[in-house]
DNA sequence: AATACGTGGCA
DNA sequence: TTGCCAAGTAT
C-alpha cells in the first residue's frame, strides 16, 4: 500500500518543547477558547500580520460578528470597516464569503475536515490546520513563517523556504512531528518557539528548550538559515488626491471589489493631468506618505471642484457617515491633512497614526 | 512558478 | 530615510 501520511517520527525534545510551550506561552486572547470560529478569525487576521497589531481589531471583531451566523449577515463593507488598516483586504472579503458558505453548507459550524475546509475561500493548508488542530484536535500539521524557520534550524533545511523544494521538506518534516494527540498545543509550540526565542534576527538560543538538538546551533549557522527570499524593489509614485467638499460631505469613489485595496473608498486620486480634466484644482493642502507593499506613495492633496458639465464619479459622503465606510489608509491621511476629522476613539485600533507631513 | 496583495514597527 | 519583517492565499 502507498504510504501517504509520512511515517510518524518519534524526538526526545517533543516533551521539552511542550513543557516550555505550557510555561512560556504569551496569554493571547484567542487562546482562551476552542471555538472554531474565533480561532479561525484569528488565524486569519494573522496572516503576515503582527500580534500586537491583530489584538485590537480581533476584539473589535468578535464584539461585533460573535458568531458565524452574525458574520455571514453582515454587509461586505462592515466586515471591511473591521478590517480598515489591517491589510490585505481579501482576507475579509473572504471570511465573509467563507461564514456565508459555513451557514449554508455546514450548518453554521466551521467543518471538521481538511477537505471542507481547504475548500473555503481564504482558507488554505496553513489555516485549515490552524483551525482543525487547536479547536478539534484533529492531527494535521502547520507550516507558517515561524514553523519553516524552526524546522529549517532544527533539522539543517538550507535554501529559501518558499521554495517549492524546500517548502515540500518542511510540510514533510512537520507532518511526521505532529502528534496524534495534542496536535494544536504541538503547533502553537512550535509557532511560539519562533515568534519568541527563534527569531529571524539573533535567535535567542541561550534559552531554548531545544537548543540541544537544532543542527543549525550546532552548525553555528542559525544565523544563515533559513536564507532570506528575496524581496521585489520599491518604487516611488506621485499622485494627486482631490478633496472636494459640498454642504458637509466629501467626495469619495470606492475602489473595484478585487485587487488593491478592492472595495475600499478613497478620495479620487491619480495624476495631475487626469484629475484636471474632471476637477478645478485650487490650493494644496498637504503631502501625505504611504506605503503601500512595495510602492512607497507620495499624494499631494489638493482641494478641488467639480467643472461645469462633468459627471462625478463617486458618492457624497456625510462627514458623519465616514465611520460606516472603509477607508484606504491612504484615504485618511488625504482627509486628515483636508483637516477633516477621522472616526477614531473607542471605535478606531489605532490613535493618531495619520499625520500631516507637511503643508 | 512567480507574482499580487497592506500595514506599522523597528534598526 | 530606507529596507526588512510579521501566524499565507489566490491565481
Amino acid at each position: 500500500m502507498l504510504c501517504l501520511v509520512p511515517p510518524r517520527r518519534k524526538v526526545a525534545w517533543a516533551s521539552r518543547l511542550l513543557a516550555w510551550y505550557r510555561r512560556a506561552r504569551r496569554a493571547l486572547p484567542w487562546r482562551r477558547t476552542r471555538d472554531p470560529y474565533r480561532i479561525w478569525v484569528s488565524e486569519v487576521m494573522l496572516q503576515q500580520t503582527t500580534v500586537a497589531t491583530v489584538t485590537p481589531y480581533w476584539r473589535r471583531f468578535l464584539r461585533r460578528f460573535p458568531t458565524v451566523r452574525a458574520l455571514a449577515r453582515a454587509e461586505e463593507d462592515e466586515v471591511l470597516v473591521l478590517w480598515s488598516g489591517l491589510g490585505y483586504y481579501s482576507r475579509a472579503r473572504n471570511l465573509h464569503r467563507a461564514a456565508r458558505e459555513i451557514v449554508s453548507r455546514h450548518g453554521g459550524r466551521f467543518p471538521r475536515t481538511l477537505d471542507a475546509a481547504l475548500a473555503l475561500p481564504g482558507i488554505g493548508r496553513y489555516t485549515a490546520g490552524a483551525v482543525l488542530s487547536i479547536a478539534y484536535g484533529v492531527p494535521l500539521a502547520v507550516v507558517d513563517g515561524n514553523v519553516a524557520r524552526v524546522l529549517a534550524r532544527l533539522f539543517l533545511v538550507r535554501g529559501d523556504p518558499r521554495s517549492p523544494r524546500a517548502a515540500r521538506r518542511l510540510w514533510t518534516l512537520a507532518d511526521s512531528l505532529v502528534p496524534a494527540v495534542g496536535p494544536g498545543d504541538w503547533n502553537q509550540a512550535l509557532m511560539e518557539l519562533g515568534a519568541t526565542l527563534c527569531a529571524p534576527d539573533s535567535p535567542r538560543c541561550a534559552p531554548c528548550p531545544v537548543r540541544s538538538a537544532c543542527r543549525a546551533h550546532r552548525a553555528g549557522l542559525q544565523e544563515k538559515v533559513p536564507s532570506a527570499s528575496p524581496r521585489p524593489k520599491t518604487v516611488a509614485v506621485e499622485e494627486t488626491a482631490a478633496l472636494l467638499r459640498r454642504d458637509g460631505a466629501v467626495l469619495l469613489v470606492q475602489r473595484p471589489g478585487w485587487g488593491l485595496l478592492g472595495g475600499l473608498w478613497d478620495l479620487p486620486a491619480g495624476k495631475p493631468e487626469s484629475l484636471a480634466r474632471r476637477y478645478r484644482v485650487g490650493l494644496t493642502l498637504g503631502q501625505v506618505r504611504h506605503a503601500i507593499l512595495n510602492r512607497r506613495i507620495t499624494r499631494t492633496v489638493v482641494e478641488a471642484e467639480a467643472r461645469r458639465g462633468v459627471r462625478l464619479e463617486g458618492r457624497w459622503v456625510p462627514l458623519r457617515d465616514l465611520p460606516r465606510l472603509p477607508l484606504a489608509g491612504a484615504a485618511r491621511k488625504a482627509l486628515a491633512a483636508g483637516r477633516i476629522p477621522q472616526p477614531r476613539g473607542a471605535d478606531r485600533a489605532h490613535g493618531g497614526a495619520d499625520r500631516r507631513d507637511s503643508g
